[in-house]
DNA sequence: GAACCTAGAGATTGGAAATT
DNA sequence: AATTTCCAATCTCTAGGTTC
């Protein structure tokens, strides 16, 4: 059931906050796929694994649960999950925060990291900052009718043990509308069928490979159509016996070589195998590793 | 009519905080 | 110190609508 809000709008937009540094780690995350830190760091159905992940890789505490902003207390770094409709990219809504927190503050400076659904690679990244057009708009959801005019931020009831629980969520239209880009690389359609339960193992295969490959992680055949995966750049695929751990209960995909995104500081080789699980928890590179961190992050 | 899409709501999870 | 409750967060399911 959705709610009004509870917290009234600042009058005023947000100052811009930045942080050099952290735009360089933003940077330099394209291309990196976090479903291996968030193997390694989280159980294998967190919800939250994958923002785990980031946090990991960007050098804070994986587990992090403070109602203020993730970043020096300035900027709140979000996940932003995308896939790819007939219609372009497209995301879900997202949480803010529950309903008793102020979720302006929050809203203040925003990172959106996005990671394509399918891979949980990171596509590509934004810097939003509350003002002009997306004050305005998030405003506007403090008189707006919740059922009627599709408020850009609202408050949704969640009955659950205990009476309800009420949370604010950003309106996907809104994330659409403000943070999404029209068109990204390395972002793929969602698969029907397979990749619905848990997270699918990936291979990689050249378009030209007709329909079979060996699973790079123990070696048996992997049957997939391989006009499919033409057509669309990922398919669900078959995994031959034996059906080893860590192949065995679970889905397995197979991605399109050049519809895939290198990430620099790993490289073609090992943002492969990362992404194909293939490299042990405790060799993963992490990003915030990579390069020194600046006293002031140069603000 | 099959496949796809969307909104709304529910289900889960591990760590933090609170309590015993 | 051990146990229980609380909490942030988002993934997943379902029903109903749209589009090929």
């Amino acid at each position: 059931m959705r709610l009004p809000l509870v917290h009234p709008p600042p009058s005023a937009p947000a100052e811009v906050a930045n942080c050099d540094h952290l735009a360089r780690l933003a940077a330099a995350a394209r291309g990196l796929p976090l479903g291996a830190a968030a193997a390694a760091i989280a159980s294998p159905r967190s919800r939250g694994r994958h923002g785990n992940a980031l946090q990991w890789h960007l050098g804070l505490s994986p587990h992090d649960a403070r109602a203020e902003p993730d970043w020096e207390r300035r900027i709140e770094i979000k996940l932003l999950t995308v896939w790819r409709t007939r219609a372009g990219l497209v995301c879900d809504k997202l949480k803010v925060c529950d309903g008793d927190i102020d979720p302006w503050r929050k809203l203040d400076n925003v990172l959106f990291v996005l990671a394509d659904r399918l891979t949980r690679v990171v596509v590509g990244h934004r810097f939003v900052t509350r003002d002009g057009d997306r004050h305005t708009s998030l405003v506007a959801a403090w008189r707006a009718d919740t059922h009627f005019d599709a408020p850009a931020l609202f408050v949704e009831a969640r009955d659950g043990e205990g009476g309800a629980r009420p949370a604010y969520y950003v309106a996907a239209a809104w994330l659409a509308a403000h943070v999404l880009p029209t068109d990204l690389s390395g972002v793929f359609a969602g698969l029907r069928g397979a990749a619905r339960s848990g997270d699918p193992l990936l291979a990689v295969a050249d378009e030209g490979s007709g329909g079979a490959i060996t699973c790079p992680r123990c070696g048996a055949a992997i049957g997939f159509d391989p006009e499919a995966l033409r057509r669309r750049g990922a398919v669900p695929a078959h995994h031959g016996l034996p059906l080893a751990a860590p192949c065995a209960t679970r889905e397995h995909v197979v991605l399109s070589r050049s519809r895939l995104l290198v990430n620099d500081v790993l490289g073609a080789d090992d943002t492969l195998a990362t992404l194909q699980s293939v490299v042990r928890h405790d060799r993963l590179t992490r990003l915030a590793d990579h390069g020194a961190e600046p006293d002031d992050h140069r603000h």
